[in-house]
DNA sequence: TAGATTGTTAATCGATTAACAATC
DNA sequence: TAGATTGTTAATCGATTAACAATC
């Protein structure tokens, strides 16, 4: 039984299913269409049953999706079900703001150390955790199980901290850093260049402003 | 003369573009040619070619592309060559994080004001601007010329938000609140929606470990 | 049973890649 | 001039949309 490799798009995909899922659990509705959630998403039905269609029959004809079933399996598809444990290099302002952003927690994500390299920083607490120095990193990653290290770094560190997660295990890396990570095609890089979407919307602005809309 | 819609994707990879030839630029290299840019980037040469199209012929047969001109028309499209006002709204950790991160400035993206609701922050001085109540946006929006707003207040309020900066003339919204904005389609959005990155990654890294890579 | 809506196949559309004539 | 490499057209590939038979 051939398991079918699922385009990235799909993937980007499933988080919006996934939130639109549950405003719909928590505003108490039991059961929607492909077609409802398409006028609410702003998709077409035929994307919504073809991307759900890969995962498995969720749906049942004449009746649609049960919403509270469709929303725990997406969750369960995008692991979310499980608990991740987090580490995070770089305790500056942007590694600081996401350890003490709370909501990442309630999707299973952990953050459970924060690592440094200025000394000055370290022993310093964010939300209750020490900022530690980088010589800790590997035991720390080895004792403590740890799926995900979160980059926060100037990119010319980035590559080489990277390469070190690698060796210690790290299954994926949240790459905040604005250089591409060259690592081995098993573990996993999400990259977050905020100037690069910084600069898409800069352009998007001044296209619409040349008024290329109106044809 | 029609001016053809270039599509997201092209516009996508265009940062990037612009990335690496800042790079060999401050490398000192003087040419390149596309298949040596595919080389380094990980991208075809035709891709590469067929992007730089949509908007000129920059390169010349036998030659291939001056970095140094190369790198400025891509910096003129994306519009990084000229100055765009942001107001950013919620002072909380992301929000400090991003007005303190000085490397926007360099793109010229500058931080020209910063609201919060919360009476408790309003005069909180975050990198030499002081934090304003939400009852001065209109008028500091009209006075300052702002273009680009950043949401990173909770979701729950960044509707009601949009809403009134559109109103106020604002032309695009960087937005971290993790909710799709309804806004009229002359306003642009640009979503950094973290969770979705995150729940992204947590799929990559299980599918990853069911070995469906190895076909 | 009749009506609704899925799951899935087929058609269309758009994006990527390949190929090569134009030209520096 | 010969060699290199673009700009651009054509071919391929993949993703999205449409259509409809299956089935609840």
């Amino acid at each position: 039984m051939e398991e079918k490799e699922i385009s990235q798009a799909v993937i980007s995909r499933l988080p919006r299913y996934f939130r639109y899922l549950g405003e719909l659990k928590d505003q108490g509705i039991e059961r929607v269409s492909s077609q409802e959630l398409s006028d609410i998403m702003k998709v077409t039905a035929s994307q919504i049953r073809q991307d759900l269609n890969n995962f498995g029959g969720f749906g049942q004809q004449g009746y649609g999706y049960n919403v509270e079933h469709l929303y725990r399996e997406i969750g369960r598809i995008l692991g979310v079900d499980q608990s991740h444990g987090l580490i995070i290099i770089g305790a500056g302002n942007l590694g600081q703001a996401l350890v003490n952003y709370g909501n990442f927690e309630r999707r299973g994500f952990i953050f459970k150390g924060v690592f440094d390299k200025d000394p000055r920083l370290h022993g310093k607490k964010i939300r209750d955790k020490e900022v530690q120095p980088m010589e800790n990193m590997k035991s720390f990653v080895e004792a403590n199980n740890i799926d995900i290290a979160v980059l926060t770094i100037p990119k010319t560190e980035a590559e080489k901290v990277a390469e070190q997660l690698v060796e210690y295990g790290i299954k994926g890396i949240w790459n905040f850093a604005h250089v591409d990570l060259n690592v081995p095609e098993e573990v996993q890089v999400e990259n977050v260049h905020l100037s690069d979407s910084l600069m898409k919307l800069a352009y998007n602005i001044s296209r619409s402003r040349k008024g290329g809309d109106s044809g």
